[in-house]
DNA sequence: CTTTGTGCAAATTCTTTGCACCAAA
DNA sequence: TTTGGTGCAAAGAATTTGCACAAAG
């Protein structure tokens, strides 16, 4: 379940194709993203880390991560309004968020691909694509 | 410049179209949106209304954008991770933020139109396609 | 009068910063 | 030893909340 889409790589290799340093902080990290695509917040993998390394503070995963997205390890999505989330998967697809339950998954179907393009002489390097409605558990519950 | 893209219907027939008693602060805020088609922050709308306004407080523009979203009178923009920001064009088009000078404008090029429809079971309700890279003006200033 | 809206101040939440200590090269 | 990484505590920024007063119906 909260393997759904894991990616094979392992966050070590992930990390030194990146030229990132991997200290254990930072493994955990990389490790935590690439084995729960579940999009988490800072909160989220900093609450799940800790049992397992109670040394660990909030600061060392704001760095980590972002070091991780300027390293292209890592991306940032803004799809959640309250909280930013995080996706090891770097390659372009699309998002989706519940209003309902507010999680975020990734959904089959492929964004326009217009990095490198120029549009209205814009220069487009990057792009998300974010979907908002009902995901299946909500739509099911609302028959009730 | 400023008033690119204005929209033509008057702030006040919107709030009325969209069921909102239209206040003072809340006509003053429609309208700033429909005439000023930035993409404004709370704070940006703040600081431009308040020389006209000085009895305003943020809080009222807070509760104003919020009633407004909820009424589908305007939109909210997650594209910029720092600000939130708001548009009163809520027929679906395509947003652009430049990395250098965060800008966010409107782009010719139509988002996939996906609301309605079902994918991965999930029932879409909305989307937003966020581009990001350089815009015309600080593309040419990269020349230099 | 009764309901709705405004605005101040305080609280809350998320994130960043400064700095001392620790760890690895 | 020198550079880079971690983590605490404090600061900062954006937003929300509680509440009293004002305005509108």
């Amino acid at each position: 379940m909260e393997n759904k889409n894991k990616i094979e790589e392992s966050g070590y290799d992930r990390l030194i194709k990146c030229g990132i340093r991997p200290s254990v902080q930072r493994l955990a990290v990389m490790n935590y993203l690439m084995e729960n695509r579940i999009h988490p917040t800072v909160d989220k993998i900093f609450n799940d880390l800790y049992p397992t390394m109670p040394t660990l503070s909030r600061t060392t995963v704001y760095n980590t991560l972002k070091l991780l997205v300027e390293s292209g390890a890592a991306i940032m999505l803004t799809i959640d309004e309250r909280n930013t989330r995080f996706d090891a998967e770097t390659k372009p697809h699309t998002h989706f968020m519940c209003y309902k339950c507010g999680t975020v998954t990734d959904l089959n179907i492929n964004p326009p691909v217009l990095k490198g393009n120029y549009i209205d002489d814009c220069e487009i390097l990057n792009s998300e694509l974010y979907l908002y409605g009902h995901c299946p558990e909500c739509v099911n519950k609302n028959k009730n």
